[in-house]
DNA sequence: ACAGTCTCTGACCGATCGGTCAGTTAGCGT
DNA sequence: ACGCTAACTGACCGATCGGTCAGAGACTGT
């Protein structure tokens, strides 16, 4: 959808049903056609990838608490940030400005259960951090890919290494640290 | 500044002069007549942090490439995401879309100048995606961490984790991997 | 040939945007 | 008491916003 990119890009506020109908080589009323207000648009474009983070979520709360329940989950939000990049940027830094937008709120509901996943599951501030810097940081690095200048890297090239950064940073294998701890 | 908690919070777009003045108890005639236009508020509210970054990368630029000097820039860094949080939420996740604003021009420069600094001096994909992580984590981390539900920690055990974090990834200290390099 | 439907459009609407301007108020030096 | 200036305001401006509406084409089944 090209309304997601303008979206993302320049935000929702930012982007005006006519330049979204310019960019999709229509009028403003053709796309007020197809979709009928413009928060009906941004449901369209992001609603899927609503659907998948909370097929991701239920999965990750059902799953006992382990490394391979962790990895899993892990390698599933890389694939997720990998195939809904736009979406993940726009309801991660666009969404606390957007309540009262029932699919936004959607978003945002699930951006705090997984926050309070992880204060459920960590103990100290550090281990808390680290998830929000490995997943929003994941996330930010994947959207802005193209803006930043180094890129052109095949896909599963990038995938690899986000999930062994991801890994580093939140599964507990045998760091030496881990090992001095006797874990 | 008030203008600036509403930019980074609800986007520039997305912040009315009416609003900022509301919050302010002024009426907007009075906002325009201390700033010339909405762009000049946007000018005033984050030129300081800008600034401050440059002053950073010039540091950064003119050290040697060794740890010492690494480290030194890492903490530079947190230190300035925990002083400029809001204005640093801002042109990571707003700047793209403000281009022709000589200000925010000026700090995707910056982010840009940043950026092909790390791209010069890393070799791998991996490398290049730390830093992205590493850095655009922090600042998604400390920008959200008012909206997610842990926080209320002391902002020196804040800098500390912080820096712990992106020491692990940034850093190139003795890990097991490392030392099986034999570096 | 006709009616129906789907897609699309320009003209138009009220609201709100950033910004201008004439004028009011308060404080200060003289 | 006076004039000067800084701070502030409401009324107003053109532009643009999201959204409505009547109608124009294109295509279908009959």
């Amino acid at each position: 959808m090209i309304a997601l990119t303008e979206f993302a890009a320049a935000g929702y506020a930012g982007t005006s049903l006519h330049r979204i109908a310019d960019l999709a080589g229509l009028s403003k009323s053709s796309v007020l056609y197809h979709f009928s207000s413009k928060e009906t648009l941004l449901e369209a474009a992001i609603a899927p990838s609503i659907d998948r983070m909370e097929e991701i979520l239920d999965a990750l709360e059902s799953r006992p608490l382990n490394v391979e329940s962790r990895t899993a989950f892990l390698e599933e939000f890389v694939d997720f940030i990998l195939q809904y990049r736009r979406e993940a940027h726009m309801f991660i830094n666009q969404g606390p400005s957007l309540v009262d937008v029932p699919v936004i709120d959607r978003a945002n509901d699930l951006v705090r259960r997984l926050a309070g996943y992880f204060d459920a599951n960590t103990s100290s501030v550090e281990e808390k951090m680290r998830f929000g810097i490995a997943l929003g940081g994941a996330a930010y690095m994947l959207c802005t890919l193209d803006t930043l200048g180094f890129e052109a890297s095949p896909i599963d090239v990038t995938r690899g290494a986000l999930v062994n950064i991801l890994t580093d940073l939140l599964v507990p294998v045998e760091t030496s640290a881990d090992q001095a701890n006797g874990t």
